[in-house]
DNA sequence: CATGAATGAGGATTCATTCAT
DNA sequence: AATGAATGAATCCTCATTCAT
């Protein structure tokens, strides 16, 4: 095709493969239809990846490492005392690092759908890549979680647990969005779950325990 | 092999089809592996299933039915006022509630492990499957969810979007214990989620509002 | 099934087997589609039949046997002399022998349609029932033929090669409507073949030969 | 094998293609046969066909071509008035035309094997171009059959029925050698079919009508 | 006899990968 | 460096036939 340097070619087979695995699967996508995308020869592909596998790792890769940037870029900061803040401030701020956090590791939805959807449940190696990126995305939270926990923001808590569960928690609304085709709203998403674990379900009408008086 | 009447025959192809999947995977996973370990010869499996993919959509229709049965079973029943209850009889009923659903739908590891992981991303009939399946994971609780709000026991929320969160919590600890080879308790998990959604993430130390005196 | 003694039953499978084979052609036509016509178990057809190749020559061998019982049967008669014959009056015999013929060894259209479509190109023990089946209706056309020329009432030629002529046209003929699904006239073909090749295609304004005055 | 460019690879393999069927028929022949006869990789034949009736197809497609171009290349010419001819020469004459129109058509013996005898009653798909094979065919003769019925050298008759009579025992012809493994000679069959079909079988010893005088 | 469960040889087809040009 | 022609391992699936019940 076109001349394009090296470096430049495989960035470019790189999203064409991306667009291509998140349309079709990893195993419905052939390496023809990689090459027809980004209008090269079969065998070109094969002087920038070793093979059908390495393609893709090198997209999951690429997600491990916008992670892994965040969890040494996202060192805790000093959090204020807790009297000083109300419920809702809290919710706001932690929204906002759930938000931040899910535009800078699914930074497109073929990401997100190659994330969460095709990339599962395939191979050892790839599964290993994909629990990497799940710490990763955990940890993050639970650092912050840990932080608000310090603080005394947070209550005692399994902070790895709980992160798992809200990560667990946002990630199958984007799930679902996907199935239904609608549009994904991720800063949405990490409203409500923000939300929604904050303050937890119960009423205030439901006591706090069996001791206080009648 | 030994001869063996027709229902009782696809019984036993489906309990081996159901181990070799959640052990290798859709495709890893041969028609030759299936029938070696059922003990027949591999024209068998053709008189009871139409190809591979009729196998593996069997097993996950198996979970979707006791997921749908489970919904018509499981009417709310009438709840006590929430003055009379503590929260932590809430969260009790609640991790049982949540308990007895996953240990019906997922009654084995393998059926587990073949819905959280080896179906996903598959093929757009099983991904109809799956989304059956999910939907009716999140129909239940939210119906658990909307009896409680009725009741005051808990408070006004989006019921269907926190129950996708809770089943999406759940799941994610599930998937995190299959990755870890860690054997799943499934209750620890229900128990787990139910408190931290019951209760929510932050301390008491948090002013309810900014309008509260000092 | 319901009872049957074994050559009736024989006879069931024969008939069955034929309309089977008429609809789809012998490859497409599976054991279990005749077993299913005929109302029987798969296993059952094997205690009439050595296998599936023996169902379908049992069928030619039928319609060979009809075709050899004619020709046994109709000896040449005496033929008049043809200066008391006229034109017409040769065409019409010509074509009752053909249609007799034709009836005798078409009896039906699923016979038809095997012999001269789903038998063809099949295998050299199916050709080699084919050429006799063949043979014999080339033999019979032949015969009448000789007796025709001995009486002087067709002029000298190659009997066999003209036979092999009048029997492949009018093939072609039924042919051409079992392709068009049009319903098959015998008769009609019949006195079409007779009537073109007693009289030929030449008008008689073609000089017989160059010799003639001008 | 060696390199070779796509068309001549192609073509390559349709002429290898064309031997295997002609001698196993199309059940008979597996791709194995095909491939090894060309002398390359299984793999390669799907590279230039879709499937092994796509091969099949395209052998049956190159001999309908060529009897569309010949309807299009043979237009009826001007014809001399009956009065001037004898009819050897219209015999004459008509057997080259006929000798002409199979040559063109059935350029091998394979071709012919294949369309008389191993597409026969396949599928409907061959079915359908074995039938516009046969009206090319037939098309053409009756093209011819029409200009002499307006020369007024052939009577008036039913020029397609005609055809098809014509077409179809020149084919038996050819079958009937197929069969006998004889060496194939298209131009005796076609001077036979001529004769015996300009001129008829009756002798002149049968009268014309029975209003002729005594 | 009748059945239908079990079988496995046999073939078509796909597609990632290699390599000559 | 780029190409696309060649490859063949790998696998699904069909179906005639056998045989235990």
């Amino acid at each position: 095709m076109s001349y394009m340097k090296a470096p430049l070619r495989q960035r470019h087979i790189l999203d064409c493969a991306k667009k291509v695995f998140a349309e079709r699967g990893y195993h419905a996508a052939n390496i023809s239809h990689i090459c027809a995308e980004a209008g090269i020869g079969r065998g070109t592909l094969y002087q920038y990846f070793r093979n059908k596998k390495a393609v893709f790792t090198a997209i999951l890769r690429e997600t491990l490492e916008r992670v892994q940037a965040l969890m040494l870029e996202r060192r805790p900061r000093r959090m204020p005392r807790p009297e000083k803040l109300v419920r809702s401030a809290v919710v706001d701020w932690s929204a906002e690092r759930l938000e931040q956090l899910l535009h800078t590791v699914f930074e497109d939805e073929q990401t997100l759908r190659i994330t969460l959807r095709e990339a599962v449940g395939l191979d050892v190696d790839i599964e290993h890549l994909l629990g990497e990126i799940d710490d990763g995305l955990i940890a993050i939270v639970e650092g912050d979680l840990r932080a608000a926990i310090d603080a005394g923001i947070v209550r005692e808590l399994d902070a790895k647990l709980t992160a798992t569960l809200m990560v667990g928690g946002v990630e199958k609304l984007a799930l679902a969005a996907l199935r239904s085709e609608e549009p994904i709203d991720l800063n949405a998403m990490a409203r409500e779950t923000a939300r929604l674990h904050s303050t937890g379900l119960l009423s205030d009408r439901v006591r706090e325990s069996t001791t206080e008086e009648p």
